[in-house]
DNA sequence: ATATAATGTTAACCATAGTTAACAAAAAGG
DNA sequence: CCTTTTTGTTAACTATGGTTAACATTATAT
């Protein structure tokens, strides 16, 4: 297991290879508000923990695992997102705030049950929705509007 | 403002208070799985910040400031407590875990604003919820229920 | 090609939040 | 009342997760 802290850096990672190709060490700093050292120090632990490949001065790659891991954080946010949006009507920009704070603290379990609520409430009862953040995405699950 | 950590002891320490009336440093540090040197520095750290009144070898006792926090932290815990129970019926004690982490990371708006969705959806929707964490209970808010 | 700028790394440091082990004080029992 | 036990405190240490400042490396521009 991982800090959640780490989790972060993986997960800013994953989003600045997606939307830049490329990814540097400055970009990850800037993204996430903090200095190039405590980047340094956060892929080094990612490395250790076999979720990126770098060597120093090199480029940062994901590992399978790496690339696992950031998705089902992704998931996890998403979830809590959409909950806090659509169910509670938070204004966006506070529910993204919010998730991604709420989302460091719930279990897998109450995640897929979050899951399954918010997709049962917003109208979707007459879909069977099978989502589980471990397996398979659910096919109609309500997640999958905001994509 | 003080760190989650320190609120856990001021929340133990308030609950302590109402259970066994006396307190001392070794039953904080059994109900909270930790060693007795912690719970003195925790205890020193909430005397600095007048959360209690605290003197060497004396005896502990929360301030205003210290019971209101305590209060708030409860009442933070209830709302997502009855939330995983009753609206997300997840089983009790799954419930009371989650809702110890999940709570530490809520805002005080989307508290509120949880407290009211759940109030409205276990079919309590003819009371009016005027519940706010920084102000009065709502003398009609499910959370009273479970008191 | 080389000076300069940008980027990345390392060392030394800080705060939080805990630990164990040794010690001090208070309470309890005989 | 004095010994023993319980309780509380302190010192030294650990780990995480940051920081700044100095330095190293790589990239860029002329």
């Amino acid at each position: 297991m991982i800090s959640k802290s780490l989790e972060e850096y993986l997960k800013t990672i994953y989003i600045l290879k997606i939307q830049n190709g490329n990814i540097r060490v400055t970009d990850i700093a800037e993204k996430m508000g903090c200095s190039k050292a405590g980047v340094n120090k956060a892929i080094n632990h990612l490395k250790e923990n076999n979720f990126i490949n770098y060597e120093t001065y090199g480029t940062i790659e994901l590992t399978e695992q790496g690339e696992d891991l950031a998705k089902k954080i992704l998931e996890a946010y998403d979830i809590v997102y959409v909950f806090l949006k659509d169910v509670l009507n938070i204004e966006e920009e506070k529910a993204k705030l919010e998730a991604e704070n709420i989302k460091q603290t719930i279990s897998d379990e109450t995640l897929n049950i979050l899951a399954k609520y918010t997709h049962k409430t917003l109208g979707l009862s007459s879909l069977e929705c099978d989502y589980d953040i471990n397996k398979e995405r659910c096919r109609n699950c309500v997640r999958r509007k905001i994509k």
